[in-house]
DNA sequence: CATAAAATATACCAATCGGTATATTTTATG
DNA sequence: CATAAAATATACCGATTGGTATATTTTATG
């Protein structure tokens, strides 16, 4: 019988998936084989027989945290109506960042992976700049149907309002994670929200 | 003769300023006490004679790489006229960032202290955060200060202003760093800059 | 210039690091 | 149910980790 997904596949994702969390509290150079193989249960061996290293176990988990993130986002923003709808759903998220469980222990992982890789590992950074642009695509194609469907003003800099929303919500986050408050990044959301209201017709 | 200095104290602060920028780019975690030692040419004896281990040495190089960083922007503000021109030496310095090596190599130490340690180490932590509130501060001091001078409008959300503005510079330095683009920060510090238009009278 | 104190270097520690070669177990297949 | 292949475990590697006890050197002082 056709199994869906392979032992070693099932086992490959079980690994990603027990040392997600790790990997995004504790960083990479933070995060040891032996948290691996703890948390896991696992042996190096069987690590070592689904990855190539550590490294390979930490862009795989970076991966799947990141896509863990964008799930949410796409869901709720599917719900959404109009685009202005859509660009809340950002300032929704993150107004219960701390609440919901959507995201993974430790944070934001573009955030996390950015600043910790930026001049460390040229691997993970590439991801984490990949996620960063992607992202910043997404805001902008939203914004530009948002001016198609009249909504948004013609004349919007998509390029940067997608970036100046990207800064407010990570430096919200930095800023909330530090000082132990939510309320912070609130604070913070509101000013994406006015953002957002700014560039309605 | 007293010297200014005791030359434990001069080492002190030769380790100090000889690890500033390692332990800013690697990361705690990520610099070892080899680093340290090799960075320096000094010997673990003389390292541990100076401090008390790793961490004592992390703790100090944030304040110095902080109080490095505070430096440049009151130079500044002292030379700005107006609180609006005060409130725009952020975005002025920030929109040098790459350029100018006002700062330690590696980026923002507020930023990159708070990611690494805001999980996994409460000390570094509890800087980092001082270091955000009281920045929060300064910032709503800068407005209260422009209202009393008639600049700002009476109503300005001071608290609101105070972390929005550090939320973009601090998110706008991730983007910038992890996509290698100044250009990025650049647009990220224009929308600061309307946000502080926007308080004015 | 002798001497005590302070500062630095030397030599070492057990523990842990990331990684690998090989043995064992589990799985799929005829 | 035998067998080959795939997956996992065992046991080990040298290097490096943060840290310390002690020896040596440098500094300040009477």
């Amino acid at each position: 019988m056709e199994s869906k997904l392979s032992k070693a596949e099932k086992t490959r994702q079980f690994i990603i998936e027990t040392t997600a969390d790790i990997f995004n509290t504790k960083g990479y150079a933070g995060t040891s084989m032996s948290d691996i193989t703890d948390a896991t249960r696992l042996t190096k061996g069987s690590i070592y027989g689904n990855f190539e290293n550590k490294e390979d176990v930490a862009l795989a988990v970076f991966d799947h945290n990141h896509a863990r993130v964008r799930k949410v986002i796409q869901q709720r923003m599917q719900q959404a109506v109009t685009y202005h709808e859509k660009l809340m759903v950002y300032v929704q998220v993150y107004d219960h960042f701390t609440r919901l469980n959507y995201f993974p222990r430790g944070g934001c992982p573009i955030l996390n992976t950015s600043v910790e890789a930026d001049d460390t590992n040229s691997l993970l950074k590439e991801r984490a700049a990949k996620a960063v642009l992607e992202w910043k695509k997404n805001i902008q194609a939203l914004i530009q149907e948002g001016i198609a469907a009249k909504e948004f003003k013609y004349d919007v800099d998509d390029s940067r309002i997608a970036l100046s929303l990207i800064a407010l919500i990570e430096g919200g986050i930095m800023i909330a994670k530090v000082t132990d408050s939510q309320a912070n990044l609130n604070q913070v959301m509101k000013t994406a929200e006015l953002l957002i209201k700014m560039i309605r017709v």
